[in-house]
DNA sequence: AGTAGGATAATCT
DNA sequence: GATTATCCTACTG
């Protein structure tokens, strides 16, 4: 086993012991799921691994995304189509797409059925599974410290597995994939807010990106460029 | 430490 | 045909 980054929670297998969030933590507003969703943890099993193996990550940068007509930049700001129609669903629901056509990308819908919000996974650090991380970001990436096995959406869901299969899965009971509360506490000053990563126009400047102040793992911020 | 360029595909003008 | 909720390598200072 390599040295990791220190785990807040003390010992790595914490994760195991955390409470599965439920239907009632991701029904409500997406601005108020997205900064509770800092250091809670995702936990995917890896269905090719006999073993069960298991993936990690505890989240440390999340952006929110509203719906329709009242968030610019958000897929679903114009309307429903089949790419976005998940972000439509009830609150627990994954929104998975690809991204400048070669990373996927993971949202977690939040609200209720019918109102079109969710919350992007962008950035996390691996408290379990570093070897299969490792092995799976390793298919595009020559080296990757333990740092950035996780630091950027599309590093996360490949460190993760999660693809377009996962479109439209939830994270409930029965799921391979689930969000945890392992305990661990969030003082509101340590939540930093910002805007979005990349996005460009009047959405730009909503202060929508969540991130745990002084984390090695938040990737780094790059406004949208005008 | 910072930035340029390229890979690549769904979506929308 | 342009844009995009990105990442990686390779180059400059």
């Amino acid at each position: 086993m390599t040295a990791r980054p220190e785990t807040p929670a003390g010992d790595a297998d914490s994760w195991q012991r955390g409470e599965r969030l439920g239907p009632d933590f991701f029904s409500r507003d997406v601005l108020e799921v997205a900064p509770d969703l800092l250091n809670k943890v995702l936990v995917v099993t890896d269905p090719c691994e006999p073993a069960g193996d298991v993936v990690a990550i505890r989240l440390t940068e999340v952006e929110a995304y509203g719906g329709q007509g009242n968030d610019p930049g958000s897929h679903a700001q114009r309307s429903r189509t089949r790419r976005n129609s998940v972000m439509f669903g009830p609150g627990g629901l994954l929104y998975v797409y690809r991204s400048y056509g070669l990373h996927w990308c993971v949202n977690v819908v939040t609200g209720q059925d019918e109102v079109a919000a969710a919350v992007l996974l962008r950035a996390g650090q691996v408290v379990a599974g570093a070897d299969l991380a490792r092995q799976r970001r390793a298919r595009t990436a020559a080296s990757v410290g333990e740092r950035d096995l996780a630091r950027g959406p599309g590093r996360l869901c490949a460190a993760a597995g999660i693809a377009a299969e996962h479109n439209a899965a939830h994270v409930f009971e029965g799921s391979r994939i689930g969000l945890f509360d392992v305990g661990l506490a969030t003082p509101p000053d340590r939540i930093g807010i910002s805007t979005r990563t990349g996005v460009a126009g009047p959405g730009g400047r909503l202060p929508y990106r969540f991130f745990l102040r002084e984390d090695p793992t938040v990737s780094p911020h790059r406004p949208a460029r005008p």
